[in-house]
DNA sequence: GCATAAGTTCGATTGTAGTCGAACAATTGC
DNA sequence: GCAATTGTTCGACTACAATCGAACTTATGC
């Protein structure tokens, strides 16, 4: 069963974090993951193509905001929550809570 | 006397705040800014070139995180704390907090 | 008015990043 | 075992971003 690569937490710089955040798309995952929990790519993708989002989703991965497991043929990804809270106390907190607003670019249902 | 232009705070996405943080000295910059208070570009360039400096307080404005105001032929530059606290509650705060741990290319001085 | 200081702009260079199609890989269902 | 599904990787392309030197701009001191 092949696992996905994580950085250990205390090994992600801060501006990583906020260069993953700096994109509208992975904001957006980051937004429906604290929503709806856990998730797959294809649930998340909106639309996009699957090299533009598997690449988003190695991004988000390699700056420590989300943990992905395989399960069967669909990789499920949900955000490290407590690991980033202990590394950055409050700040996931305040990304959400920013990232409330009405975002046009924001991956959705369709 | 030369004014800079500021854009409006509700002007100014989320993203945007992200990407400008997400360059370590830029970081540094903020950090800076909330340690010490009002600084001049001078006093913050970390010994890089001014253009390179220039730039990145460019992007620091753009941004709406800094609030910069000419003084003779110096411009000094301050963080635009309460209307960023009032737009993303809690954001600034929490960044800072994440950012006080040791940066290593935080402007400092030399 | 000229020299100096602080900073901006321009343009070039280099590096980073986002996009996607095509090919590939792992898992599952039949 | 093959087809389908989900997702990754590679490579190419395009756009963005950080760097700096040179030239320019504004304000100030003499």
């Amino acid at each position: 069963m092949r696992q996905m690569r994580h950085p250990p937490i205390e090994d992600v710089a801060l501006e990583q974090v906020f260069h993953a955040l700096s994109d509208p798309f992975r904001l957006g995952v980051i937004r429906r993951l604290a929503d709806g929990g856990e998730q797959s790519c294809a649930a998340l993708e909106g639309g996009r193509a699957k090299s533009s989002v598997s690449h988003h989703f190695r991004v988000l991965r390699d700056s420590g905001l989300i943990l992905t497991r395989p399960e069967g043929t669909t990789h499920m990804n949900s955000l490290r929550a407590a690991e980033v809270e202990a590394r950055f106390p409050g700040l996931l907190g305040a990304v959400l809570a920013a990232a409330g607003a009405p975002c046009d670019t924001a991956p959705r249902d369709e």
